[in-house]
DNA sequence: TGTACATCAGTGAACGCGCGTTCACTGATGTAC
DNA sequence: TGTACATCAGTGAACGCGCGTTCACTGATGTAC
């Protein structure tokens, strides 16, 4: 007979319930606070309301649940990036705008998990290992990225594989300059999504893929 | 009388020397590995050949050594910029190429100055706190694109505020993600000022400061 | 449906360790006369 | 130039603490018959 039958269910029934979320939640909140070396699996235990030695029915060791972190935060990110970019409809335009902004929430709402997956010096020992829900996630922005090329007559059509970097690099550097609580976030003037949201078109008219306000020097 | 007089002068004078030097760039090396947060004081000294007591007569605490790593970081980094840029000498485009190479050589080179300046979440008491080094190397980064925007007629000037947090978020981005030891720092087929340079010229075409190879969509 | 057993997910106590910080101290350096 | 004193930058021992991890354990859950 299987716990959370007939709706009695207790709220998280069968010892603790689902204790490895909790945890990696728990995680989540201390890395927001101090960062991913920072935090400690004793005080996340003790968030969870369990003994110190619980985690390790879950995780390895303390790097492990921060691999997981990594891990299941690109999951995440690139199911949330497809989910915006949704195919390039109603048009490559406009679904790449919603994807840039997807980009910038996600690295709002969970900081934590996106300072684990991107921070340099991280896994010592995890030299080589490749996250496969990053692929994806890089993935879509190379779809989108080439989306958009195709508006191009095939010769003026810049490498695909550079201009997918050049976003990547201007939304990873908003977001951790603008969207996240860092140094410049009280600078701006503005809101993240408009500083990405402008760069970006800005960008896209250099590459001659939007009609430029400025750039046609002299006609007429 | 003065140590250091007639040339005798041991390589470090003075009880152990510049101490407070070779902390901190103790301190930067155990940071590149750890983290600012995973970084200790302890082996900061044990590292300098001092005891664990020697650090408090040059810093109120750990919190206050991070602070100065900061502090110093943003002051070397500054002065870096600035002589990069040289007032726009001998032209602003080519100044401004300089510039972009200067802040990437800076993060490649003093990786951890740049993640504790530049991290987010740090400083929890430290609220409010300005470092003007900062200030002043983000004048530059201002100076710079408006000596750029001044090439265009003034009716088509974009905000200059604007373009700078552009100009910022791309470099920081880049840095982040291909000039330090991170996740894509392998990925990129290119050296991170080819990303850089490219993605400004875009750029900057898209503002119409540079003719576009692309743009101009059907002339002639 | 009932019973016996295996498994699973937790407990709680304990370990050795390195940490940040303090303290009284000491010996070298700088200074007044 | 010499002496007395103040200051300064270090030592080394000690503290209390929280950490990661291990261990034998226990009681709830799932399964075979």
């Amino acid at each position: 007979m299987n716990r959370s039958e007939r709706g009695w269910r207790r709220p998280q029934s069968y010892h603790h319930g689902n204790l490895k979320e909790v945890l990696l939640e728990a995680a989540r909140k201390l890395i927001e606070q101090y960062g991913p070396t920072g935090f400690s699996l004793t005080e996340a235990a003790r968030l969870a309301g369990v003994s110190p030695a619980a985690p390790y029915r879950h995780f390895r060791d303390r790097e492990a649940l921060l691999a997981e972190v990594a891990r299941a935060g690109f999951e995440r990110f690139a199911a949330r990036l497809d989910m915006a970019w949704n195919n390039g409809v109603p048009t490559p335009l406009t679904a790449f705008e919603n994807l840039g902004r997807a980009y910038l929430a996600f690295a709002r709402e969970e900081p934590a998990s996106y300072t684990v997956m991107f921070e340099t010096g991280l896994r010592p020992g995890t030299e080589g290992e490749t996250i496969p829900a990053a692929e994806r996630a890089f993935d879509i922005l190379q779809k989108a990225a080439a989306a958009l090329c195709r508006q191009l007559p095939e010769s003026e059509r810049p490498p695909v594989k550079l201009m997918s970097l050049h976003l990547w690099a201007i939304s990873h550097g908003v977001a951790t300059l603008f969207a996240q609580g860092g140094l410049a976030a009280g600078k701006a003037p503005l809101k993240s999504e408009e500083i990405l949201e402008s760069a970006v078109l800005i960008y896209l008219q250099g590459l001659g893929i939007l009609p430029g306000g400025n750039e046609t020097p002299k006609s007429i």
